[in-house]
DNA sequence: GATATCCTGAAAACAGTTTTCAGTTTCAGT
DNA sequence: ACTGAAACTGAAAACTGTTTTCAGGATATC
């Protein structure tokens, strides 16, 4: 799975006539075995534990390039600064985040995404992309 | 409606001990007498039309007195700065965005509402606010 | 192995947000 | 009304995350 996205990767950068570069490849390869939401800060330091010369700008360009080249989505949760997931492409993922911990969760729910598309339908929209995202509090902070 | 919204607004000053304003009221009746989703800077502008006096500082600081009183939504669509939409105690609505001409609609559908609460009780979460934002094009951009 | 092109990383620029601060206004108690 | 304490205002400065710039370095093609 990790060897068929760097190699989507690879294609990707080929198509486009760029290069491929220790860093770049240190960077996907470090993004995809994450299943968290980071953000590019989080990237970054998780980067330079392996490789301390790389610096942020290099990171934030690659995720650039993974969320163009359709590898990675951008997401914005409300505190401020950007996280990257992997896309998956067998199906789509939402979000339950907790207020409290900021712990995220992920769910799938394939009744909401067709209730979604007929909404959409009805407004003559065709839908891309779209983001689900319940926010209040997990099983571990609902008490107090 | 919008006597009610800002009857309600100068009890939350009340009782938080603050201080009524000219400035405030002048804010927080714009802010209810649009119907769009404004960005601080928006607001600020249609505010200064009236009152040329009033700083970008002030605006800002009322949007938050807004979101704390439980009166004005904050959300982030994916331009970059934070909007904010009055809160109809009736019901929640979701978005459609274009990300052609950036149109924002309106949808509100209570099936999909149902669905995320047995999700949310699926993990334990206590739901206490969610976004739901459909990307794509709207009838006017779909063909181009 | 030359060379054109792309890449890198530090630093600067940017944009939106938030804080600071000095002066002003509000309001409760006289 | 007057006064003082507390809150408010607005311009400017500080901050934060993002994006661009630029000079030097790496890459790949011929």
């Amino acid at each position: 799975m990790k060897k068929n996205q760097m190699g989507e990767f690879a294609r990707f950068i080929e198509e486009k006539g760029l290069k491929s570069t220790t860093q770049r490849d240190e960077i996907v390869n470090a993004f995809f075995n994450l299943r968290e939401h980071v953000s590019i800060e989080e990237l970054h330091h998780k980067v330079q534990k392996k490789n301390p010369k790389i610096g942020y700008t290099t990171v934030y360009r690659t995720l650039k390039l993974l969320t163009e080249s359709g590898l990675a989505y951008e997401r914005q949760f409300g505190d401020g600064q950007a996280r990257y997931e992997p896309v998956t492409t067998e199906e789509h993922h939402d979000h339950l985040i907790c207020l409290k911990c900021g712990a995220i969760m992920e769910f799938e729910n394939r009744k909401i995404e067709k209730l979604q598309e007929e909404v959409a339908k009805e407004h003559g929209f065709e839908v891309k992309n779209h983001k689900l995202e319940l926010y209040g509090y997990c099983k571990k902070c609902k008490g107090k």
